[in-house]
DNA sequence: AATAGTGTGTAGTATGTAGTACACATGACA
DNA sequence: TGTCATGTGTACTACATACTACACACTATT
């Protein structure tokens, strides 16, 4: 699935229960021309900026990190958590590449609960 | 500590045991300009690229993570990683960003002595 | 039938990224 | 004392990023 794609069918979702969720309207409330919506919609630009998807992303009730990985990138909170520790961080992600889901989410709880 | 001056330092002390460790000669064997690599080495240019960056930490025998971070990126596989489960690896830094040091070292010991 | 709102095509722009190319002054050294 | 290598200043370039501005055709509404 493309960003666009997923971008046009949340919004029409939304639309049909609420008349306001037109690309215009949108466009406007997020601060775009709705040309350029429409383009972003229909994948004839490269992916916005951060800040645009983050706005999109609100607007319509989706998760942002999942926009932005549609969009090939990475938040930048999470880059800028990376870059105070960096070897630490690398040498984490890359034990956990290939580790299943359920094995990283008992990661998660573990640093959750966790007492230190 | 800013990139250039650290890479600069890392340079002339090599270059104290190897004199083809001369700012013209890095240039040549990384494939850029001296002009270029000079500008690096005293901040007056934004960081290289992540190519450029990677060939220079090879070449002086650098940790290229921490080089990249010194250069306010993160190394494109760390991204890719992140990218193929956003939302998992998003809570995951979030949650270890205030994490000790010594914390995350146990979970990557975890990780790589862990039995799933 | 007029008007308002909708999505889209085309063209253009500002800023950032990632460098090259060449000239110049200085110091080593044979 | 010539020449060779070293680091640096200035100017320029190609491409990517992230949009804006305007015009147009279609649809729905009143």
């Amino acid at each position: 699935m493309t960003l666009g794609r997923y971008l046009r069918n949340a919004r029409e979702r939304r639309r049909e229960r609420d008349r306001t969720y037109s690309l215009r309207q949108v466009a406007l409330r997020i601060g775009v021309e709705p040309a350029y919506l429409s383009k972003i919609e229909r994948d004839q630009v490269p992916p916005p900026s951060e800040g645009t998807i983050r706005r999109l992303a609100c607007e319509l009730d989706e998760d942002s990190d999942l926009l932005l990985a549609m969009a090939g990138k990475v938040s930048g909170d999470l880059q800028a958590i990376i870059l105070q520790r960096p070897q630490l961080f690398a040498d984490l992600l890359r034990q956990l590449k290939d580790a299943p889901d359920h094995a990283i989410l008992t990661v998660v709880r573990e640093v959750r609960d966790g007492d230190w």
